[in-house]
RNA sequence: GGAGGGGUACCCAAGCGGCCAACGGGGGCAGACUGUAAAUCUGCUGGCUUAUGCCUUCGUAGGUUCGAAUCCUACCCCCUCCA
């Protein structure tokens, strides 16, 4: 048992407590590992499979994942700065989004062993006086003890009441679950541990923290999210999660090799001889994001997308398959600036002639340095805007 | 409840009657250089079928003025101190 101790422990940044992690592991029961997720956001991106493929790594080992979809808590919002009140989402859209979600995590995540949970299911019922009792478990000081709620408080910014619920809330979601094991980014770390803190007061076995690094987006400084739009979702085409992996940064790269790639250790430190001597970083990032393809879409989508790319970038040709739009123009012709905006490569026509202007926009691979040049119709032509939006337009 | 400070574009932040579509920085986008890397340099970073033009934007609504982000009034929100 020792040996799911190793595999479940690499890749984590923290335990809490190691010593209970064992003992539960070797009791030889099914554990019930928690790993929650925001109602909100049903586009997984890589930094979410940091996460599944931990929770993957413990259903290998007979543990059952419960993946709660946090649709209560998220009319709260994890506090993070300027959270008001959030809508409750209505019943028909949290069902959506959990079938997209579902759509998704299977990619990662062993469906026999895991069970989509709701904490709406409790939540929703808990009477006032339960949340009373509830919110009594927890001060003030205590709260304060988090760090973003430490660092808003000193900077003179708002912390609305109902953001200290939030903690409470999903603390009492492992109660609810009986967790033996949460599952949770190192951002997660206060609430993972009120979890503990109430199943005890609650008479339960505290639950196991297991923390996980978090991703940084493609810019290498946040970590990664849509809002920050620095994300690689796991439903991007091909073309487009491959590209995306080829343009992190070298020094990045490592970072998304070691928390993403299954290849093992080893591998990982051949491939870093290699270019401490002198080999090229790109041949390795290919092979990394050739990977990444190939768990997300298939083998022959990884190839084609390595071959696109090769096309496109080193040997700027056009790529195969771009958007091809007709765009009606009953006056029989249209500026170039207008129709850059019409195809969707500009979002407005200042923009498109900003473009222009910058010499960023091609036409048949002829640079244009004229926005208000006419596209007459009945004619088709490759319009470029910058290095990746491409597409073929007929004017009729 | 009282006193004071503050709300400016994606973010931070100047401006405090016309030269303001609004300094500067960050971020983003584009160009050069490359390996669609990093670093660096340069430009752009409200909208409008290009316009010494028009429209929208400085918390909200009104007002003063030839003219307001800038002055006045009311309201909303945030912060600090006191109670």
């Amino acid at each position: 048992m020792d040996n799911d101790f190793d595999t479940i422990k690499h890749g984590t940044v923290e335990i809490l407590l190691e010593v209970q992690l064992r003992t539960k592991l070797s009791a030889g029961r099914p554990l019930r590992v928690k790993a929650g997720f925001d109602p909100t956001a049903p586009d997984l991106h890589l930094g979410h499979t940091v996460l599944l493929n931990k929770l993957r790594q413990f259903q290998t080992l007979g543990h059952r994942a419960l993946f709660l979809i946090g649709d209560f808590t998220g009319m709260i919002g994890d506090p993070s700065g300027r959270s008001t009140i959030r809508k409750a989402l209505t019943r028909e859209a949290v069902v959506e989004n959990a079938a997209t979600y579902t759509d998704q995590i299977f990619k990662v995540l062993d469906a026999e062993h895991t069970e989509i949970v709701f904490n709406s299911t409790w939540m929703d019922k808990m009477p006032a006086a339960d949340m009373v009792r509830l919110a009594s478990r927890a001060t003030v000081a205590r709260m304060l003890e988090r760090e973003d709620f430490t660092r808003r408080y000193k900077n003179g910014q708002a912390i609305a009441i109902h953001e200290f619920l939030y903690p409470l809330i999903q603390g009492y979601d492992s109660v609810a679950l009986q967790a033996d094991v949460e599952l949770g980014g190192t951002d997660q770390k206060f609430n993972l541990l009120i979890g503990r803190q109430l199943q005890a007061e609650y008479g339960q076995e505290p639950q196991t923290v297991v923390m996980m690094p978090l991703l940084e987006g493609t810019d290498g400084a946040q970590k990664m999210s849509k809002s920050l739009n620095n994300y690689i979702g796991i439903n991007e085409p091909p073309q487009e999660m491959f590209g995306k992996l080829m343009s992190i940064s070298d020094e990045l790269m490592w970072r998304y090799v070691s928390l993403l790639s299954l290849r093992g250790k080893a591998e990982l430190e051949t491939w870093k001889r290699a270019v401490a001597e002198g080999a090229n970083p790109r041949d390795y990032k290919v092979l990394f994001a050739q990977e990444m393809v190939t768990r997300f879409h298939s083998a022959r989508a990884a190839d084609l997308a390595y071959k696109d790319f090769v096309q496109r970038f080193r040997e700027h040709a056009l790529p195969d398959g771009m958007p091809e739009l007709t765009i009606p123009e009953p006056t029989g012709a249209i500026t170039v600036a207008s129709l850059l905006k019409r195809a969707g490569l500009t979002a407005s026509t200042s923009e498109a002639i900003r473009m222009v202007a910058q010499g960023a926009v091609r036409i048949d691979g002829e640079k244009t340095q004229d926005a208000m040049r006419k596209v007459f119709s009945g004619s088709t032509h490759v319009f470029q805007v910058g290095k990746r939006r491409f597409a073929k337009v007929s004017v009729v």
